[in-house]
DNA sequence: CACATAATGTTAGTTTTACTTACATATTGA
DNA sequence: TCAATATGTAAGTAAAACTAACATTATGTG
């Protein structure tokens, strides 16, 4: 059973002890002196006794109250401290993010300029994968994940509605007849180094192709994959989004859209509970980035 | 410019590491395990990490939240024994107060036995003296005084009326004619002990009476001289209420009252400011005391 | 394995504390 | 003596802390 005095009040009297001022001491903890006043006056009455007293432009502590004093400041020496040094380790973290390379190279690429510019202070260790990770295992921050929003056991938040297109350029259509997803095998594919489309593979394989076999084969990375599909190399497999503009001015064709029935999209998907404040400005500037679309 | 937790939410979580439970830290707080919880969650909040977790019936600290911990508690312990010291030493001082040696014997010693009764843990210093002393000077905090209220400078309570009386037992007027204030000088005097009269002393010149050259002196102490002016021993000065009762009574008889034509009485006087614990109860046990008359 | 027990988690509403604003008073030095 | 710079204080407001009530989760036991 503990019957103490605020530690609010022993926080004021500890500034104006070492500021031998109260205004001063107001400043110091951000508010008006007459709120520090107050304060003492009842810590005072706490004690029943007077720890301090006018003196000329200021106050001085009596004697009990020097020693008091003393003794509160060692004290919020420690506890600043401690606070200072957690809060600093905690904020040179790195914000972990782990995604697929094509949202890398579509969106966030051309916008992560932007972030860093608004959040110098922010590192980001960026993980392009499209292997899933653990977000608990690997101590991810955030994820941005392409899928029907189905992560049981996190915070998921639908970032836009996406889903897999089988893409193609026109020219390359001259003379061949595609009407069955098997008929694409006549065609070479052009594929992104980094992804493995491990999301769609089973589409594939549902409709018999074996996507590992396939001979004809290009491997490229970020744009130049849909430059290169663009540019007539052959026949490609991108997120929706990033091939609607090129499908409604002509510029490519969509042969298939591996809707499977639910709706897809791509998520943010991050852990439940406390939000690190890293994590928090980077899906506060996503939020304005999608909402500025 | 500090930008900081709140200290509540530090102190409970400081009692949260220790106990390794919120219950019992909130049993320690004198509050709610709710509040505890709450306090832990915003100061989580605020640092933008978990620092504990729930861990069967209770929580662990993660590593941050146990490093954070320790210095808490060093900190707290350091505040704890500061305060908890300064709050023994200044309970610690007896109570010193200062009255005259009448309102010793009639009013205060009948009762003191109450008063320690009530509080067994407050020494009092008494001085029992009819010399004025200076309170701020001999530093007591409160004295009662015959007077007439007036005492700049200081708190000033009215206790209850009063004015000198010089009675007499009325056997000892037989054959004696008393008509002016300079004819008591027919009669001997009995004079308490400790009681310098200074404060009628002046009336008593003022009717050409001089105290000192007054031959016929009893010199007693407390209750026997009341005895022994009511036995018949000689004339005496006393404050009128410790003996109104023996006048309706017929014991004595009042020969003259030094009124002034101001009102006077028994008043508690002590210093503007911050009242000690010991001298509020003091003050309180007076006033009760009086009240039940 | 269901159930009693003992925790924590969470929200709405209330109480308490802290603070601001505004004005009064006090001290110093030019 | 006045301007500048403090502290002192009271009323009203804003913010923080807390309680009560109920929900959920974990543990051990008959």
């Amino acid at each position: 059973m503990r019957d103490f005095p605020s530690l609010s009040s022993l926080r004021a009297f500890e500034a104006v002890v070492r500021h031998k001022n109260l205004s001063h001491a107001a400043k110091e903890l951000n508010v008006t002196h007459a709120a520090v006043a107050q304060q003492i006056k009842r810590l005072e009455e706490w004690f029943g006794i007077t720890l301090s007293r006018r003196e000329g432009r200021g106050v001085a502590p009596t004697e009990a109250g020097q020693q008091l004093g003393i003794e509160l400041s060692k004290s919020f020496d420690i506890i600043d401290d401690a606070v200072k040094e957690l809060k600093i380790t905690t904020d040179a973290q790195p914000l972990r993010v782990t995604m697929t390379p094509t949202f890398v190279n579509f969106w966030l690429m051309p916008r992560l300029g932007d972030f860093r510019e608004k959040h110098p202070d922010i590192e980001i260790l960026l993980n392009a994968n499209s292997v899933v990770v653990d977000l608990r295992r690997e101590d991810y921050d955030l994820a941005i994940r392409f899928g029907n929003g189905s992560w049981p056991g996190f915070e998921v938040e639908k970032l836009m509605r996406s889903y897999a297109s089988i893409v193609v350029a026109p020219k390359l259509l001259e003379g061949v007849s595609i009407k069955d997803p098997s008929d694409i095998t006549k065609l070479p594919w052009v594929c992104d180094i980094d992804d493995h489309h491990s999301e769609w593979n089973h589409w594939l394989k549902h409709h018999g192709i074996e996507f590992a076999k396939h001979k004809a084969k290009i491997h490229l990375s970020g744009y130049l994959t849909r430059d290169a599909i663009r540019d007539g190399q052959g026949i490609g497999i991108l997120p929706s989004n990033w091939v609607s503009e090129d499908i409604k001015e002509g510029r490519l064709v969509e042969l298939f859209s591996l809707t499977s029935g639910e709706e897809t999209g791509y998520h943010l998907v991050y852990k439940h509970g406390i939000v690190p404040h890293h994590l928090s400005a980077f899906l506060k500037w996503i939020r304005s980035q999608k909402a500025a679309e």
